[in-house]
DNA sequence: GTTTAGATCAACT
DNA sequence: GTTGATCTAAACG
């Protein structure tokens, strides 16, 4: 198993502050760059290039017409990022539901899009350094839950890799929804 | 050849 | 009703 995973579970539980907001992550997925074709990073290119870069930094992409985020992990040399994809609200909580509109709290930062609509990420923040304290940054582990891994979400390529990693029965975490074409 | 904007639709709540 | 490491096409360098 890649060393990509072991970071991805080290993630889940630690804090994540977004313009105000603060969430606990409880979901994430794992890419392995050159060694994963559903990582943007399989291929290297101007847009990935972060990937290939120092860890602790923010990679943005668009999707839907949303955001996601990801985490750069490392290792270096296989241009590894971690998606995140939920997490529960535990502060700024007013400003995430003003962003997110009248939805269930456990689902305000539920799925990528969402999450980075309510901690307020977009690609302006592309390429921040999650280890400087403004205005996206990685905070101290709160929780240690129980991890469950499965098959990553929506993703054709390498569809059974069993890299995505959550908190067991947290009701922020999204649903499984296997590709169609996959 | 790459990147971005918009759209689509099966599976979710 | 909502969501999304998909898909296509047009814009970019």
């Amino acid at each position: 198993m890649p060393e990509v995973t072991e970071r991805a579970r080290d993630l889940v539980g630690r804090l994540l502050h977004g313009h105000g907001v603060v969430a606990r992550i409880t979901e994430v997925e794992a890419y392995g760059g050159i060694e994963d074709p559903a990582s943007h990073a399989f291929v290297r290119t101007p847009r990935s290039e972060i990937m290939y870069g120092p860890p602790w930094r923010l990679y943005v992409y668009r999707i839907h017409g949303h955001h996601a985020a990801n985490v750069v992990t490392g290792p270096t040399e296989q241009a590894a990022a971690v998606l995140i994809r939920a997490g529960e609200i535990v502060e700024g909580i007013e400003v995430a539901r003003q962003r997110r509109g009248p939805v269930a709290d456990h689902a305000l930062a539920r799925g990528p899009g969402n999450f980075t609509k309510a901690l307020g990420i977009t690609s302006l923040d592309l390429g921040t350094d999650l280890l400087e304290p403004v205005p996206v940054y990685l905070g101290e582990r709160v929780d240690r839950p129980t991890l469950v891994a499965g098959p990553r979400v929506g993703v054709r390529l390498n569809a059974d890799a069993p890299w995505r990693f959550w908190a067991e029965d947290d009701p922020t975490v999204s649903a499984y929804r296997r590709h169609p074409r996959a």
